[in-house]
DNA sequence: AGCTCGACCTGCACGC
DNA sequence: TGCGTGCAGGTCGAGC
């Protein structure tokens, strides 16, 4: 499910029943998620404050109280859901972690493949974390623009849709906003990346990228992210931008450029779909 | 070091 | 109805 706007959404989702509240109790109905939970998972979380919530790509992080991050990942599948503990949800299929908070809410991690992951790490560890170390640069922050994309292109051969799905080039696209966000700059998938790095054209490519990139995740952020199979805020309500989309699933149909009349087509690029209009897209 | 591809899981839509 | 196939919003790690 989730990419950068649907963590986002989540983020928001859990704020007030999240932040600043104690876990009152916690409780792990599978342990064996992605990796298994870390050893004494809910007993290290009992009792512990919620200090800041916050994302990095598609990585959320609790900062707690004690000098420790809870950090989770919600693979392909995952969801939390907020119930309000007099009114508490049935538990149903795939509810793997329970967190009862001092806030009165309960949130519940749901994750039917089990592709997401929770661990706790020293706050200290934080940049230096194998999995946080590498992570390329936020696109929604101001530093982010075509130089850097372009820098971070520099000397790749890989294709342009491979290089947006790299998390260590650009954090928190994945499948569908690398396809959006390419055929709002009219740049073709399968163009070599290293053809956005340097001068005159290259700089004029990367700069588009840069701004199709933010402009799609905002819009994307707005509508409280994309609801195709499995992702809903944690309030339960659906995210709208699906309905938004310009070329993810929508083979045969126009493409939406104006002045285009070329059609969208899907092609697999390392063993996934991409989607986009040959006719506008170079 | 960069790149490709298989593996990890479940559920669903489809065709026979 | 049932079964097989392929596909799905991610990403790690093996092998080149």
């Amino acid at each position: 499910m989730p990419e950068l706007p649907e963590v986002e959404t989540v983020r928001r989702g859990l704020l007030p029943a999240m932040l600043r509240a104690r876990f009152l109790a916690v409780s792990a109905r599978r342990e064996d998620l992605r990796w298994p939970l870390p050893p004494a998972f809910t007993a290290r979380l009992k009792g512990v404050t919620v200090e800041g919530l916050t994302r990095r790509g598609k990585y959320l992080l609790a900062e707690l109280s004690g000098g420790h991050i809870l950090i989770m990942h919600l693979g392909m599948s995952g969801s939390f859901r907020i119930s309000n503990g007099l009114d508490a949800a049935p538990e149903s299929a795939h509810d793997h972690v329970v967190f009862v908070m001092s806030s009165g809410a309960t949130v519940t991690f749901n994750d039917p493949r089990r592709f997401g992951f929770m661990l706790l790490i020293r706050s200290a560890e934080l940049r230096t974390h194998k999995l946080m170390r590498a992570i390329g640069p936020e696109p929604l922050d101001a530093s982010f623009d075509g130089a850097a994309l372009g820098r971070a292109c520099a000397g790749r051969t890989v294709s342009l849709k491979a290089a947006l799905s790299n998390q260590k080039i650009v954090a928190g696209l994945g499948n569908i906003y690398v396809c959006e966000a390419l055929n709002r700059a009219r740049l073709s998938p399968r163009r070599k990346a290293a053809t956005l790095d340097g001068r005159g054209a290259a700089s004029t490519r990367a700069a588009a990228l840069a701004a199709a990139i933010k402009a799609v995740l905002t819009d994307a952020i707005e509508a409280g992210g994309s609801s195709l199979r499995d992702h809903r805020r944690p309030d339960g309500e659906l995210g709208l931008f699906q309905h938004h989309f310009r070329v993810y699933d929508r083979a045969g149909a126009p493409c939406p450029n104006r002045g285009c009349t070329g059609r969208i087509r899907r092609i697999v690029q390392n063993g996934r779909s991409t989607f986009f209009c040959p006719v506008c897209q170079r």
